[in-house]
DNA sequence: CTCAGCTGTTTTTTT
DNA sequence: AACAGCTGAG
């Protein structure tokens, strides 16, 4: 016992010996939050508390698997009865348990965000709806919007306010759409991700005996990551600790980074109000990070209003200041993190693992990713394209959902013909309008479809399909899970069909689907699971995400900010600091919330233990068109004496005249920025697009015809070239110098 | 019903 | 650049 608390301070130790009664810790970035958890849990063992009267929700499954490896470590295997995962894992898990009660049936599927924009589109078409107003994204955004806030399409319609609002924005029918869409998800027993909250919320506050049942169960609860829970899940929270109170809730307002998807960081003030004996703890030293890079992250996040008080600070050595780095392209951004990588490594010993690469969208990946290979750096991507997310993974997936769930709308829909039965898209939209019309449901018709159809060719096709799906189900029943997939993957023709695709993508997708079923067979082998059917598989995968990946050998990490929470590295390296990328130009226009923008850079900097590079690039290609960017606001707010702009003489060396010079200026000037000018040396020029600027026709541009760029200026057509469908023309600018563009995305006119 | 080829659209972040 | 959706010919 005390062999714990002597790897903790003070306040860590109180907050552990804090057992009983409501407790928030404010932890700042790198002040050993994990550790707090992880020694309160192991301290509640040892106290004598059951684990699985535990409850501990976390932010990602990677978080809670690796939180309870280092409980185990200290109290030993009882650590596996704890009540550990996601809010969405956990609730998932009562659901399938309490289904009946809400009318669903155990084994219901949860639709990923794929399953739900395409129910979506097919709703707006029947309904006959304008789909540029009523796109599945924005729909999908309302409805889980209207979910995690606690309205369901019952309350929905009755609020006249969101009537209104909808009326306004020109989609009155939005409500309509909501309701048949959960009425769909229920029909087809399925669930969304928000579901999966909503009806556990829904659970409680319908069945008392529920309630009460897993109020006396949880006599402890921790949530982790509080500033990113949303009000369902502070609902279900607050619920479950009604009887105990004995609940412990983790976390720091200055990295809440999901208001998108329904955060709020109200959630910590109503913490605050709903419990009045409420003990507050606030771990302010960091451990992680150098002195310069604390106060540099200190520096930019003074610059929002809305925060707790609180003073982060360490007595960590100063270490190097944080390194600002000027690229001219993304290319040579890539190219400039790479030799970074390769000399730190070698300089200080450091391993790959020690390095990651951040970035704010996942599109960023593909140059950094060319310049690591170029140098023989190992990395791996952690996000992107999951491998549970790639088509031929979906599809195969799609058969063994239909295959468990006969009234899985969705997957029905993905694998009916596919591979290739004849069976057309006319065809499936009267099955399935049928099946909603006549409220039947879809099994009933595929099973009577011989009265319903004429006979012929399509007739055949799906009771073939039908007959081989009935196969799988008996497969399903009697086989493990390994069996029961090859044989669906065999006598679906999807293996045959992908190994027929001879190309190499073709290639590496048959390698993938092998994959999944080797997953599945380690899966079967698996000495820990209990139930080795087919949909224990599945409802153990619906909800891993691609930071679940295992990682495996010594490699550089590349992910998005978003994906980096909760982990640390030796040397961090953040790419894309530019206006409207970071902070998002999406994020400012539709929502306007530059303090959730500077959060997430807040989070990214703290990231890094020993060093961080900060880049920017002057150009860079995105949406198939080469923009010209200016530095991001957030440079400008760090506090330059905790920085060192672009120590490296390679820059130097490898720019061009031009950019020299720029690279000169702006060293001369970085220091005195906010002094002279508010705007800073940093900006190269106001990107104001001009209104009334219409770029010409692509057949009036010919070579040495004198042209204007709406960022590049005035130059000159040297030559035009067929690049595919495109053309491209090489174009020397007077202030910019020889630029290659893209005819039909440049913005590009004829000089008067 | 299927396929090839063309057109237009879309790119924030994730459970 | 990558895709989804449409059109027209078979």
């Amino acid at each position: 016992m005390s062999l714990i608390l002597e790897n903790l301070n003070e306040v860590q130790q109180s907050a552990v010996l804090q057992e009983k009664g409501p407790v928030m810790i404010i932890a700042g970035a790198g002040s050993g939050k994990t550790r707090v958890l992880t020694y309160r849990i192991a301290h509640l063992i040892q106290q004598g508390v059951e684990p699985f009267r535990i409850l501990a929700l976390t932010f990602t499954n990677k978080a809670a698997r690796e939180m309870r490896e280092r409980i185990e470590q200290i109290v030993g295997t009882e650590a596996r009865n704890l009540w550990m995962g996601t809010f969405h894992s956990v609730f998932a898990k009562i659901l399938r348990f309490e289904a009946e009660k809400i009318g669903y049936q155990s084994n219901f599927t949860i639709y990923d965000t794929d399953d739900v924009k395409s129910l979506l589109k097919n709703i707006v078409k029947e309904l006959g709806l304008n789909d540029k107003l009523y796109k599945p994204n924005v729909l999908y955004s309302k409805i889980s919007n209207a979910k995690n806030n606690l309205i369901t399409w019952q309350l929905y319609g009755e609020n006249l306010d969101l009537r209104l609002e909808d009326e306004n924005s020109g989609r009155p029918r939005f409500a309509e759409i909501y309701k048949i869409y959960s009425q769909r998800c229920f029909q087809a027993n399925a669930m969304d991700f928000d579901d999966l909250l909503l009806n556990t919320n829904k659970l409680l506050d319908n069945h008392l005996d529920v309630l009460n049942k897993y109020q006396y169960k949880f006599e402890y609860i921790l949530i982790d990551e509080f500033q990113d829970t949303n009000l369902v899940q502070y609902s279900i929270t607050k619920k479950l600790a009604s009887l105990h109170q004995n609940i412990c809730v983790v976390g720091d307002d200055a990295q809440s980074i999901y208001a998108f998807r329904g955060a709020n960081i109200q959630n910590i003030l109503n913490f605050e109000r709903d419990y009045d004996d409420l003990k507050i703890f606030k771990l302010e030293q960091n451990y992680r990070s150098t002195d310069n890079i604390v106060q540099a992250a200190n520096s930019l996040i003074k610059h929002n209003k809305a925060q707790l008080p609180k003073k982060v600070w360490t007595s960590n050595d100063s270490g190097y200041k944080v390194s600002v780095l000027k690229s001219n392209t993304d290319a040579e951004e890539g190219r400039l993190i790479a030799e970074s990588v390769f000399e730190e490594r070698l300089a200080n010993g450091l391993k790959n693992n020690d390095f990651a690469i951040l970035y704010r969208t996942n599109a960023q990946s593909r140059a950094i990713e060319e310049s690591l290979r170029r140098k023989g750096i190992p990395y791996r991507i952690i996000g992107g394209l999951s491998f549970y997310q790639r088509k031929e993974i979906k599809d195969m997936l799609a058969y063994f959902r239909f295959a468990t769930n006969i009234n899985d709308v969705e997957a029905f829909r993905r694998i009916i013909n596919y591979p290739k039965r004849g069976i057309g898209a006319t065809t499936v939209e009267k099955i399935i309008v049928y099946s909603y019309e006549n409220e039947m449901p879809l099994w009933d018709i595929l099973e009577n479809i011989s009265s319903m159809m004429r006979p012929g060719k399509i007739l055949t096709a799906i009771l073939d399909f039908v007959q081989f799906i009935k196969s799988c189900r008996i497969q399903i029943e009697e086989k493990d899970a390994y069996d029961a997939a090859s044989f669906i993957a065999k006598h679906s023709g999807l293996l045959r069909e992908l190994y027929d695709d001879k190309t190499v993508e073709g290639r590496v997708r048959y390698e993938n689907l092998q994959e999944l079923l080797n997953g599945i067979k380690a899966f079967v082998d698996n000495p820990e699971v209990e139930e080795k059917s087919l949909s224990t598989f599945l409802q153990e995968i619906s909800l891993l995400t691609s930071s679940d990946q295992e990682k495996v050998e010594d490699a550089v990490t590349l992910m998005t900010i978003h994906m980096s929470k909760g982990l640390e590295f030796q040397n961090v390296y953040i790419a894309g600091l530019e206006e409207n990328l970071f902070p998002s130009q999406m994020m400012l226009e539709s929502r306007a919330d530059l303090e959730e923008e500077r959060r997430l850079f807040y989070v990214a900097i703290t990231r890094a233990k020993r060093r961080l590079f900060l880049h920017y690039a002057l150009q860079r290609y995105r949406f198939g068109k080469l923009l010209i960017c200016e530095p991001s606001r957030f440079l400008n707010e760090l506090d330059p004496v905790y920085l060192e702009l672009g120590d490296r003489k390679n820059i130097v060396q490898k720019s061009t005249a031009t950019s020299n010079s720029n690279y000169v200026n702006s060293l001369k000037n970085f220091g005195k920025a906010k002094s002279s000018k508010p705007t800073s040396t940093l900006q190269i020029r106001k990107s104001k697009p001009s209104t009334n600027f219409k770029s010409s026709p692509v057949e009036c541009l010919k070579e040495g015809q004198r042209v204007e760029h709406i960022k590049f200026g005035f130059g000159e057509i040297l030559n035009i070239e067929k690049f595919g469908n495109d053309k491209r023309a090489k174009v020397n600018f007077e202030e910019f110098g020889d630029k290659t563009l893209i005819l039909s995305f440049a913005k590009l006119k004829v000089a008067e």
